[in-house]
RNA sequence: CGGGGUGUAGCGCAGUUGGUCAGCGCGCAUGGUUUGGGACCAUGAGGCCGCCGGUUCGAAUCCGGCCACCCCGACCA
């Protein structure tokens, strides 16, 4: 085993934990990947948090073909020039020309529409809050491990109200409730909910929100967004229903996703020299046993006291696993840091003397502590805890130390062209997309999105970059 | 899709003036000694040198084409 590349590297460095750590790997078609068992189960556990969210907040889940027409597409004409250049079309069967090609649903509001103008005529029909977990397939020139693959697995919720107020706050409720509430508090990354910019919106959205989330390069990573569909949709698929005053109206939709790109924030968000970090409310192992022993004698002894507190952990609702393998404890140390099991117990025989074993939190490996075999139990789910916030504070302390307020454009430029700098610009903004496109084409920076929070707008306040009276408060930094 | 780079054992690499150039380290297998922070010794297994074509008596090595991956852009969850 190796270490991964110096942090120096960031790229690199991702890409050596994502593969080291056994979390995916490369598969044989271009841009897609493998997602291993151990990132798998990562996947699974943050499916619950949302899922439980989705629930929590009223909605039901179902289930629509991975096939759309491609005339669904043609419907919506910013859906369709935002998505058609990255879909993968179905055209033949064996050799046999479709009359119609079939896309590979890139995200599937089309198909969607088409289905819920079936389903909705009347204001009692409303709302309709479904969501669906599914894979998608965009066709990326580029494409990272998590972060940008061909197919990806994710959520998407589609929604139909009756007002626009409604939907409105749908998708505030579905940012703040499902998924700040989600990343904040399971994968303990600090982000910023916020709406996104008209260059940067859904393409078709009316408004476009997002959580945006600082990764250890100091780079914006969104985390999920929440879009504000107008009557776009609705109007290109015929939702329309009447409404108690006797008329036909159109309806107003929302729809919103995550991805498994959140298994990539988690792993830039908290991840280390030493490897991943995993936030004990998702990691799949939470606990991991190191048996110690030299002689026969000794690995009865352990195995015995091994056991009980596996036994005890598990009853306690710990996700504990004891490494038996025939490997060095201090091998095995690496690999698990390297891996990011939040708590290494170790229970050898001095241990078994003294009737302790050894924890060791994977945020602070010289933070070693002994505790009475028979107060394991109640002592890890706490120290579990404390290591959730211990992730949490960190995220948020180095998110704070590379947040800017840049008191002019020559400020900004700088802090966007240091690397050891770069992070989130706050600024105030034009709110003019050609002044936007300037600053990223000279800055590559973006606007993450304007956050939902933010100072009054002072009098005479002006643009960052243009000079011009200002209208928003941007966060600007190079994103993933 | 543009610019740059790299393809040799599972991983990391050396070898590239054409001719004992099929090699090293790690990993893997077997045996032994070890085991509280990445152990050591011994013996092994493992390669169409990215692919296709060309030049040549002879190609990992030279030429052409293709493909894959990585980095930097543009595009995007």
């Amino acid at each position: 085993m190796q270490d991964v590349a110096d942090m120096d590297d960031y790229a690199r460095w991702y890409q050596d934990v994502v593969y080291k750590a056994d979390m995916a790997d490369l598969s044989p078609v271009r841009g897609c990947m493998v997602i291993r068992p151990y990132g798998y189960a990562l996947w699974e556990n943050m499916v619950r948090g949302m899922d439980d969210r989705i629930k929590a907040t009223g909605h039901e889940n179902l289930y629509f073909p991975l096939f759309i027409p491609y005339s669904f597409l043609m419907k919506e004409a910013e859906h369709v020039e935002g998505f058609a250049p990255e879909v993968a079309l179905v055209t033949r069967v064996g050799s046999e020309e479709l009359e119609e090609p079939l896309v590979v649903r890139p995200t599937s509001e089309t198909v969607i529409g088409y289905m819920y103008a079936q389903w909705v005529h009347s204001y009692r029909d409303l709302p309709l809050l479904y969501n669906q977990w599914c894979n998608v397939v965009r066709w990326e020139k580029r494409t990272r491990p998590f972060l940008r693959t061909s197919e990806f697995l994710w959520q998407e919720g589609h929604t139909v109200h009756r007002t626009e107020e409604e939907a409105e706050a749908e998708t505030l409720l579905i940012l703040n409730d499902v998924y700040q509430d989600f990343v904040e508090k399971e994968l303990a990354i600090p982000v910023i909910p916020g709406r996104k910019s008209e260059s940067e919106k859904f393409a078709g959205a009316l408004r476009t929100y997002s959580i945006e989330a600082m990764m250890g390069d100091g780079k914006a990573l969104q985390a999920a967004t929440s879009h504000n569909l107008g009557q776009n949709f609705a109007r290109s698929f015929g939702i329309e229903f009447q409404d108690a005053d006797g008329q036909v109206k159109t309806a107003w939709t929302t729809s919103w996703g995550a991805s498994t790109r959140l298994i990539g924030a988690l792993i830039m968000a908290h991840g280390d020299a030493n490897g991943l970090r995993m936030p004990p409310h998702v990691a799949p192992t939470q606990a991991i046993i190191v048996p110690i022993w030299r002689k026969d004698e000794e690995r009865e002894t352990v195995a015995a006291l091994v056991a009980e507190v596996e036994t005890a952990l598990r009853k306690a609702g710990v996700r504990v696993k004891a490494d038996w393998r025939e490997e060095r404890p201090g091998w095995k140390y690496n690999e698990w840091e390297l891996r990011g099991v939040p708590v290494r117990i170790e229970i050898g025989p001095r241990d078994a003397a003294t009737g302790q074993v050894t924890l060791v939190p994977r945020t602070d490996r010289s933070a070693k502590e002994a505790v009475a075999t028979s107060a394991v139990a109640e002592r890890i789910p706490a120290l579990l805890e404390e290591i959730q916030q211990t992730l949490y504070a960190q995220a948020l302390a180095f998110r704070q130390s590379r947040t800017y307020q840049a008191a002019d454009y020559a400020a900004f430029k700088e802090l966007m062209a240091d690397k050891s700098k770069q992070g989130f610009v706050e600024a105030w903004w034009c709110g003019d997309a050609v002044c936007e496109a300037q600053i990223k084409a000279e800055t590559q920076a973006t606007i993450r999105n304007l956050p939902i929070e933010h100072p009054a707008l002072p009098a005479g306040a002006v643009c960052v970059h243009c000079g011009k009276p200002a209208a928003e408060w941007a966060i600007f930094a190079k994103a993933y």
